[in-house]
DNA sequence: TTAGGGTTAG
């Protein structure tokens, strides 16, 4: 039921007849470079932050689709092809456009590539000289060097130039100081004094931004200090900048004081300490916050929407969310995708589907984001088709994905246990290159474990680069699932000997492999070991994973004084697993007692009548049983029907 | 200048 219709190639527009004819036009040595990218329009306006839309007004311009190819394979860091197609546009007499050498200098200092940063550097001056007139301006060039560490290169091109505008130097002194060169950005902050600029608001801000940016604390408070010393003219940037630098390095009751005595009430400084609240899970004084920061008469703004909205949910406050979403509604703002979206996402994590469907039925235009968020929460109610349903309508209609929602329909996959449409999820994200690092990564270890194909997930285990405690988690637990103890043992070593750290969650699936191999001395010592060695302290459920490696080796006794010990509360489970391992080795005695438990643990659970029942039947026992079911039927208990499918012809 | 969606278990 859940199998995917046929992927189409990536690019839908190939066969487009406009797009043939314009490609009749250039040289066939175009052609022949693979780069579908480069020529799909729907990826070229697809991303918002693409800066190919504003340079399409100039899209008659001669060698148009050279300089889109040009940029394309610098986008994708393919430098080495950039530049070999470089010198075939030099030898054709076609020129960079000023954007296109921004957006050239640009990839070069995402990519770090500081190599072809200066060839391409060294190209523009070739061709055009050192002219602003040009329309390239220098801030652009020290951007891209400080992104490469180029840190001579940018000096060099600073001093050089002319004409220091204002926010030439705010780069460099940013630059410095992001880069934890605060020396070189304190010299030149006196430099820039000393030259007889005046110490603009905007400088005083960048070098505050870098120092919560390198988390500084120290030198952002001696640029503090120095604001107040030289009594420079109260400024809400500055005090915005102040109040983010204190939260961003935990000093959140500094951050708090800043508020209180701010020039000018802003709506970025509330935010950001409610940023700092929420994160260090003091959540409820985010929302005194909030309250206060409405009192205060606050323009309120789609980021403290959403940033509130998250406080309610971790609260599990269903009546404060209500009532924000109200303040949203009464606003007009619902229907807008950036409070919409934490709207959705509220709903969904207090499992309330039906509202998260009407809130997102309510934004006039969702984002990617917005669909992620409601695919998770279908997801999370087991709604797997309707997941199925939006990724091939978001498919067909070539609209933005993201890593974000495939990791969700790998999730889906693995709850499914549908290798089919998981494996070409996977491949479709691949090509993509949406497979996330970690999240995705973990899910797909998990998605190829749980539907049944252990040797995927240690292949797919084995790729990531750096698996941190849940992608380790995630294949010790896939190799217990397939009652492979011996593996999950070893890759618990080797995840030591990496230097990564178990979790409460890695352990389960430590005491799971032990349990289906019937280890029980290493169980026993796993647990015994958690909070000794590991700082892990064991719950409920680990003191149940050794309940069920005693029942499974048919130590009932044992089991039992386990769970009489008092070391932990025991709960519905603890019996229900005793009450299954009674059942299989026939010993009604202790059954009776994990029955009785069960029942008064959870007297509304089928399960409990069902098991304790098929216990005393399968010992011959009718009478208990007999009175088992009657005690059911008496109470109104009724058993849940099961289902189960399976896919035929994608069917 | 401030945020929003996801990973591991029984």
């Amino acid at each position: 039921m859940a199998s995917l219709s046929p992927l189409p190639p990536p690019n839908p527009s190939s066969s487009n007849p406009e797009r043939s004819r314009a490609l009749n036009k250039i040289p066939p040595f175009f052609t022949k470079i693979p780069s579908w990218i480069s020529l799909s329009s729907s990826a070229a306006s697809s991303s918002s932050s693409s800066p190919l839309p504003f340079i399409r007004k100039d899209k008659n311009q001669k060698g148009f689709l050279e300089n889109l190819h040009l940029v394309s394979l610098s986008k994708q860091g393919r430098f080495h092809e950039a530049r070999q197609f470089l010198s075939f546009m030099d030898s054709s007499g076609i020129l960079i456009g000023a954007d296109f050498y921004k957006i050239l200098f640009e990839s070069c200092g995402a990519q770090r590539s500081l190599h072809d940063g200066r060839f391409f550097h060294q190209h523009m001056l070739k061709n055009i000289g050192r002219s602003d007139s040009y329309g390239v301006p220098g801030d652009c060039l020290l951007r891209m060097y400080f992104d490469c560490a180029g840190f001579d290169d940018a000096r060099k091109l600073f001093e050089e130039m002319p004409n220091k505008r204002l926010n030439d130097w705010g780069i460099m002194i940013s630059g410095y100081a992001e880069n934890g060169l605060f020396h070189e950005a304190i010299a030149l902050f006196y430099k820039m004094k000393s030259d007889g600029f005046r110490l603009e608001p905007t400088i005083i801000t960048c070098l505050l931004r870098a120092s919560s940016t390198a988390l500084e604390l120290e030198l952002g408070r001696q640029i503090h200090s120095y604001v107040v010393k030289t009594g420079l003219v109260p400024d809400v940037s500055v005090d915005t900048e102040l109040v983010n630098l204190y939260v961003k390095c935990g000093c959140l009751e500094s951050s708090a004081l800043l508020l209180d005595h701010m020039v000018e009430s802003n709506v970025v400084a509330w935010t950001s300490l409610m940023v700092g609240y929420t994160q260090a899970g003091r959540q409820v004084e985010a929302l005194v916050l909030f309250d206060r920061m409405m009192q205060h008469g606050v323009e309120l703004d789609h980021f403290v929407f959403s940033i509130v909205l998250k406080a309610c949910s971790a609260l599990e406050d269903r009546e404060a969310g209500w009532q924000v979403h109200g303040c949203i509604i009464k606003l007009g703002m619902d229907s807008d995708v950036s409070a919409g979206t934490p709207i959705v996402d509220f709903y969904v994590k207090c499992g309330s589907i039906g509202d998260a469907c009407n809130a997102f039925d309510r934004i006039s235009q969702p984002n990617e984001v917005s669909w992620s968020a409601i695919i998770t929460g279908y997801a999370q109610v087991d709604r797997f088709e309707e997941c199925f349903e939006i990724f091939r309508y978001l498919r067909s209609r070539d609209m933005l994905l993201n890593s974000f929602i495939y990791t969700s329909l790998f999730q889906v996959c693995a709850a499914l246990a549908d290798p089919n449409s998981g494996s070409q999820l996977h491949a479709d994200a691949l090509k993509r290159g949406l497979v996330s690092k970690l999240y995705g990564e973990s899910a797909l270890v998990t998605m190829y474990s749980r539907s049944g194909n252990l040797d995927y997930a240690r292949r797919t285990f084995e790729l990531i680069a750096e698996p941190d405690t849940v992608a380790w988690t995630a294949i010790i637990a896939g190799c217990a699932y397939h009652g492979r103890a011996s593996e999950a043992l070893e890759l618990f070593k080797r995840m030591q000997s990496h230097g990564v750290k178990p979790n409460s969650i890695t352990f389960i699936g430590i005491l799971n492999a032990c349990s289906h191999s019937g280890l029980i001395f290493e169980a026993r010592e796993y647990l015994d070991s958690m909070s000794k060695f590991y700082r892990v302290k064991p719950t409920v459920d680990h003191y149940n994973c050794m309940v069920d490696v005693y029942c499974r080796a048919g130590q009932l006794e044992e089991a039992f004084k386990l769970i009489d010990s008092g070391s932990f509360e025991p709960d519905a489970l603890s019996w229900k697993i005793l009450l299954g391992g009674c059942t299989t080795h026939q010993n009604v005695d202790l059954g009776k007692i994990a029955g009785e438990n069960y029942l008064k643990m959870e007297p509304e659970d089928a399960a409990a009548y069902v098991l304790t029942f098929n216990m005393y039947a399968s010992a011959g026992r009718w009478a208990e049983a007999a009175s088992i079911r009657k005690m059911m039927n008496g109470r109104g208990v009724k058993k849940e029907v099961s289902c189960s499918w399976i896919t035929v012809k994608d069917k």
